[in-house]
DNA sequence: TATCAACGTGTAATAAGTACACAAAGATTA
DNA sequence: TAATCTTTGTGTACTTATTACACGTTGATA
């Protein structure tokens, strides 16, 4: 039984292997990692190794360790596939249909995650792991495909009450740049006026009194983000 | 093992009991009801029957079933523990801490539930179940008060965007009534006539042309939700 | 030096949020 | 039956946020 566990369990010890038998639930988390490249939102996934999705993609998750709280799991599959450390995570929601897995019952919970391509170059260990523009996603191995659409509308509610597309960003950026991030993430069109306004009336950025020199025209300003306690 | 379970076992069949040294991971959900009553928002909490928590009152909750959704668990669990059926439920986030359970490695599932105290009267059944003031409560069984303030955050961000707290009210009510209780969920004053005004932008409301004739004082207007498919 | 692409900026109109006061309806009671 | 009490129902002026919209400037390139 468990078969995403299966996939999951590739990259764990094999010691693991022999608990299976006993799960009557299975337990995992799934990871949906946001990225942004070349003006498109990108998420990171991993060739599924079972014969069912013989073909399809799906997140990168794990089953949890007996061990590790639940909200730390992420972090781990983060690091231990990717490399990744010290990333962004938030939980969006678990999900448990009796028949979303074929070969057994897992319940997983779904995490999202926002990082910087170009900062965190992957060092993929074991799987095919690929960026994937989310445009061109269109079908994904288990309920990957809802549980990638749940963190997207999180992800979408999220930006423009809480600083946190940043992380997808290289340390700076110009406006140009955070205007396409969103643009790609809303999946609209935004005007450049109202958008600088807006932005700067939530006082997250810093100007750095820098300009964009590696640009084929008219160089913009480069901002961060502030760095603050509690907002 | 896992002494939530022995909790929420007391409803459950006692073959259950026997598959419980096999699960590494006991899985479950709790639910967060609220409801409304005597300008109060309040919670139905049980009497945690685990000696740790000797004394101490907990959400209702159970370990799920093998062969059920994990989403409709928690609809179960309503009408187990307190036939309530038919109920507004929504899932909040899941609790997966290593020691949230003293006595084994139990993950849950939080859900809100929002229900009109007095139209479904509990036929309360095995266990002392009991609506609570959420401004009385202090300390709950396991990580219970937590799963309860993050449930009461989400419905204090919620109540303004979406239709939900007529879930809380008799069919017919009062904007006072109204306004009472939007002032117990975001523990504020509101102004009578920005609510009002407020509320009616909103146009979730049915002005049903019939008058309260049951209070001590010039009567109010009694409105209605209004039915939709979408909004 | 002409062209190109993107930068940086402001205003007018509309919509939403806030603060605030008074007359009228029933119920109660003196 | 008149006075009083509590709660209802309503509107305006002020401030703040949202939207729509255009032009001159900068640096790179041909």
């Amino acid at each position: 039984m468990c078969a995403e566990t299966l996939n999951h369990l590739k990259t764990a010890e094999a010691e693991k292997a022999s608990h299976l038998e006993f799960f009557n639930i299975g337990v995992s988390v799934d990871c949906v990692i946001f990225g942004f490249e070349n003006k498109e939102l990108k998420v990171l996934l991993i060739k599924s190794d079972l014969e069912e999705f013989s073909g399809k993609w799906s997140l990168l998750g794990d089953l949890i360790d007996p061990h590790e709280d639940l909200d730390t799991a992420p972090y781990r599959v983060l690091k231990q596939r990717t490399g990744l450390d010290n990333v962004f995570l938030q939980q969006v929601g678990s999900f448990g249909n009796v028949n979303r897995h074929p070969s057994g019952r897992v319940i997983t919970t779904a995490y999202y995650s926002l990082i910087n391509i170009r900062n965190h170059h992957l060092k993929i260990s074991d799987n095919e792991v690929h960026w994937h523009a989310v445009d061109d996603i269109k079908e994904l191995a288990f309920d990957h495909r809802k549980i990638m659409n749940t963190c997207l509308k999180r992800l979408q509610g999220q930006i423009m009450e809480e600083p946190v597309v940043f992380n997808l960003l290289p340390e700076k950026f110009s406006l140009r740049e955070l205007q396409d991030l969103y643009q790609s993430i809303l999946r609209t069109k935004l005007d450049r006026r109202n958008f600088r306004k807006k932005i700067s009336l939530k006082s997250w950025l810093e100007d750095l009194d820098e300009m964009e020199n590696d640009v084929p025209h008219r160089p913009g300003r480069l901002y961060k983000v502030k760095k603050m306690e509690k907002l």
